[in-house]
Formats: structure tokens, C-alpha cells, sequence
DNA sequence: CGGTATGTACAGAAAAAACTGTACAAAATG
DNA sequence: CATTTTGTACAGTTTTTTCTGTACATACCG
């Protein structure tokens, strides 16, 4: 937790229960980011960092090894949540927050979206061109449609829902998402 | 893996090979959803299977214990990815798979998104009333000022973040997103 | 070039999570 | 009611993940 100078303790000790409050909510919250409570943490200290930090100020902080800091950082860098900055006259890396939450949110899920539709979708594809292919070969053998055909349904349905997905990742991707949702609500008169 | 009847075994390897990558590629991929790959892999089981499935046929096909089975379908359920069945006849407890992947998708995100909401909007606006209280109390203090100021700026925007948030959920939860992304692509040719 | 910071790879320790087998409670059967 | 079947609580084990300290590679400085 940065330190604060210049106003009185007393002042100084609501100002950090009033971030510690927020830091504490984000680490509990950051599992739908598929990060650890630690790193959640981590990255809640960063929100209320005013400057750009660096790992040893990070290890001080959060009284976790230099090592865990550099791990944790680069998986919030990964994810684009953290930025790494450069400082002239500065040896060392400086990390701060991306502060475009609508950003970060819409980055993170476009990206774990899009992976898993990659491989199901492939999967569901192959898939169904062979059971396609068996299912021409033999079009009198009653017993082998019965069972290829329920499959080639559900097949075609999940096709279908990815086909959907891929749609509303571009919604996300592209920015169309605030155009369709406003970042600010309309004024409730209508 | 459910055995086939009625069909050659040739046949039925095709089957069984088509149906598994799906499975695999599905448990490789709900790390999404939060759940393990094992859970993920009986998901997929359970998605090929044109019955309701007992614990005991999991357990078999799955190779593990019943108890694992017993959580891992709790689970599922919880997150309302499967439904327990009733069947006369049958003293057993059966699940099957929620067909609906459009639905399972919003009913998590808008369960995990809404979790992390709350917690998140009910700690950020105590924590903003608590500065702003400070801020109010000492209008003459100017250092005082200039660290309450960065602190509540981010609080709001952080704020106006979660206030589109809830919009979003909304929009999933009513099936209104339906209408902004069409469930079935529109025909090219405008 | 030597000397000094700085970040990270790596191996091992600590902590957490997943999985199993046993035991038992609840419900169904006769 | 006794008997049988079924699902799960729980404790212990295995596996996985997280975290740390040391060692080292790289970059910077004079």
C-alpha cells in the first residue's frame, strides 16, 4: 500500500481502509478473470497507485517475493490489465493498471471466447464431416441412421450456438457492443 | 462412453472416435465456465448421451468414483449446465445435459458477472461516500485534496464501468441480446 | 572493461485442490 | 418394520498449483 505524505494520519487511515475496502473486493472478484486471489490483489494495489510501480515497491507492498511479482505482473500484462511503462532516468520496469475497464473486459473475454470457439468448433466440424460421410454410405441401414442422427443433430445445434458467439465476439472485439449497450445510460425520460 | 448396439464394430468405432474429440475438445475448454477438465469431460459424456445417465454408468464410463461423480454433476447442476430427471421406474437419480448452450452461456456469465457486481459496485460506493465525506469536511486542505481526488475519480469511473455492467447482464438475462445478435446470422444480401 | 543493478529460470517447499474409499443417512421396497 | 439401495459427508491421499530463495543472464554505468 502506498504510503501517503503530507496530511495527518488520521485522514491517511481512512483513505487506505477506503482502498483497502475496493482492493480487497476486486482480488476476491478476479477468479472470473481466471486469475488468483493474490495476483487479483496485486492488481487492486495497482489500481490506487498514482505512479507507475515497480516489482521491489510491489514485494514491499503485498510482503510477497520479488519473484511473484514478476509471475504475477506478466499475467496481468498478458492480459493487457496491466501496461509496463517506461520512465527515462529509471533502471527499472514500471507497471500501471490500463484504466479502461470496458476495455479490459471486453478484451479478456474476446480472447478466452475465441479460443475456445477455435477448438470446439474444429473439433464439432471434423466430427460431423465424418459421421456425414458414414451417414451417406449407408442410407438403408436403419439402425446406424438412429443412432447417427441424434448426434448430427446436437452437432449442428452447438454449430450453430458458435456461429452466434463468433457474432458477438466481433460485437465485442469491434466496439459495436457500446453502440448496442451505451456506456451511459439514457436519461430515463424517454 | 455409451456402447452402441445394432451396428458394426467398425461402424462403431467411427462413432465412438467422432464423438470423443468433441468430448475432448469441450473438456479442454471449460476452464471458461470455471470447472475442472475432468467435469468438463463429463459434460461431454453426458452431452452424446440420448439418455438420462445414472451416477454409476458416469462413474463407469469416466473411470473414477461415484463420488466424484456425486460432485461433479452437483456442480454441473449449480451452474444449471445439467438437470436432474425423474423417471418412473427408476430409483436412481438421472441427469442430462441443459441442450440449450445459448442459455447455459447467459445464465453463468450473468451469474458470475452479477456476483462480481455487486460485491464490487457495494464496496466501491462505501468507499466513495467515506472520501467524499473526507473531501467535504476539508475543502481548505489542498494536499489532502490532491490524494482524494485521483482516488475518487477512479471510483467513479470504476463506478460507471459496473453501472454498464448491469446493463449488459441485463440484456443477457432477458434474451434481449437475442435481438441485438441474432441467434441466426441474417442472409448476406442486405 | 569490471562492477553493479535488475528481472527471471529453476528447483524445492508450502498450500490448495482434486480424487478416492469408507461409513452412514435417507428413501424405497417388500 | 427390517432390508436393500442410493447418494453424499468426511478423512486421508494424491496431484496440482502457488510461492520462495538462489543462481544466473542481461543490461547499465563509470
Amino acid at each position: 500500500m502506498e504510503s501517503i505524505h503530507g496530511i495527518s494520519s488520521e485522514q491517511e487511515i481512512i483513505i487506505q481502509k477506503a482502498r483497502k475496502r475496493v482492493i480487497e473486493a476486486i482480488g476476491k472478484n478476479m477468479d472470473l478473470y481466471g486469475i488468483t486471489q493474490s495476483i487479483g490483489h496485486l492488481y487492486g494495489l495497482l489500481f490506487f497507485q498514482n505512479h507507475p510501480m515497480t516489482l521491489d515497491k510491489m514485494g514491499e507492498a503485498m510482503e510477497m517475493s520479488k519473484t511473484s511479482m514478476s509471475t504475477g505482473v506478466r499475467t496481468l500484462v498478458d492480459l493487457k490489465m496491466v501496461n509496463k511503462v517506461w520512465e527515462k532516468g529509471s533502471r527499472k520496469d514500471l507497471y500501471e493498471v490500463e484504466m479502461d475497464w470496458f476495455q479490459t473486459f471486453a478484451d479478456y473475454f474476446s480472447l478466452k471466447w475465441r479460443k475456445a470457439l477455435e477448438i470446439n468448433l474444429s473439433a464439432l466440424r471434423k466430427s460431423k464431416n465424418e459421421l456425414h460421410a458414414l451417414c451417406g454410405q449407408s442410407q438403408g441401414d436403419a439402425a446406424l441412421q438412429a443412432v447417427l442422427q441424434p448426434d448430427l443433430d446436437k452437432i449442428d445445434e452447438a454449430i450453430r450456438y458458435y456461429m452466434w458467439l463468433d457474432r458477438l465476439i466481433d460485437v465485442f472485439e469491434s466496439g459495436e457492443i457500446y453502440n448496442l449497450v451505451p456506456k451511459d445510460a439514457p436519461p430515463p425520460g424517454q
